[in-house]
DNA sequence: AACTATTTATAAGA
DNA sequence: TTCTTATAAATAGTT
């Protein structure tokens, strides 16, 4: 890319590499804060140089973007991070102390970190997050019914279009056509979000 | 960076910053990939758009390479059981961002704040709870289990006494006392724990 | 680590 | 979005 073009293959040799590896490292974090600051992305940016040693960047919070990539992804397992680590600090303690209690919290409500806590603590636990899941599901439910009623709406009008065409014309569609949104209950949604409380 | 020099700053053209994102985005990923082949170096890199889209590339697999940054950072869990050894000022807010950011998921994670999240994001939440619950059962199932060991076992030691006392003093408790730990199967505790996926 | 000739990336405009 | 192009930035090879 400069005084010579380079083929975009593994450097062989050693020196070379290293060089490089540096020169180049520097630039992709550059770049990577730059983008981050310009177009208000968030950005985790982790490298591992041959020899193991480990350049990381993100723009905000690494395990809050790993997680979020999870769920993106689809991925969302039981590999999660360590609660956050903390760089700076507020003078008295303060905001640090909240953070790490928060973190502890939310790892612990996602199932981990539990080994400290007692009988009594998990069965809270799993009380709290059974209320949660079930205002998650609740609220999930809603869009759907949301989205479905929309979607109904919706082919009725196509239907009635559809209607129209056929008598103004006695076209092809001539064919009994209906419509499916009053073929069953209105409360399909609903056997989406059963509540599970009766399982346990 | 061309026509004219720009200062590294959020854009404030939407369009513009939109037009800046894809480009600069394409010339970040690529970057990385380079600096993968070129210095044989592992490399993870998140970018989510302003408005949520995700990008991500990495030289393996994802999911090892975050596993192997965690890895790294697990020294961050020991400095959290020092909550005290962390000084200074929060002068750029950072701490306050992350305790909002923690406290908004902890929140959602709770069930609460869901208004502004999208069915997708609300299906995941609901997968990572169900995570989090199972893997709260267990831990407590574990712990009842081992309490209920100990209870039985301390069960049958103390028959064992009352029925050496018996045979010495011929006392009042002369009538027929039987142990219930062997009354039922050893897997009461399991049916607390049964995996409630089969009811949604 | 510094230099610098070139390549590459990209801001603005179309 | 995509292309064009002038110019800024990055960097390969050298010192």
């Amino acid at each position: 890319m400069v005084r010579q073009k380079i083929e975009i293959k593994k450097i062989d040799n050693l020196t070379a590499r290293q060089v490089t590896f540096s020169k180049r490292r520097k630039g992709l974090f550059k770049k990577a804060r730059e983008l981050s600051t310009l177009c208000d992305a968030e950005i985790a940016l982790i490298v591992f140089s041959a020899s193991g040693k480990l350049f990381d960047y993100s723009s905000s919070s690494m395990r809050q973007l790993i997680q979020r990539h999870d769920h993106q992804t689809e991925k969302c397992k039981l590999l999660r991070q360590q609660p956050l680590c903390i760089q700076g600090s507020d003078s008295h303690g303060v905001l640090s102390k909240k953070l790490m209690e928060l973190s502890i919290e939310l790892k612990q409500l996602e199932g981990e970190n539990l080994q400290g806590l007692g009988l009594p603590s998990l069965m809270k636990l799993e009380k709290l997050v059974e209320g949660g899941i079930s205002r998650i599901r609740k609220t999930k439910n809603e869009r759907l019914d949301h989205e479905i009623k929309k979607l109904r709406t919706r082919e009725l009008e196509l239907m009635e279009e559809l209607k129209k065409q056929k008598s103004s014309t006695r076209n092809a569609f001539d064919q009994g056509i209906t419509p499916i949104a009053n073929c069953n209950g209105s409360d399909t949604f609903l056997k989406l979000g059963l509540p599970y409380s009766n399982c346990n």
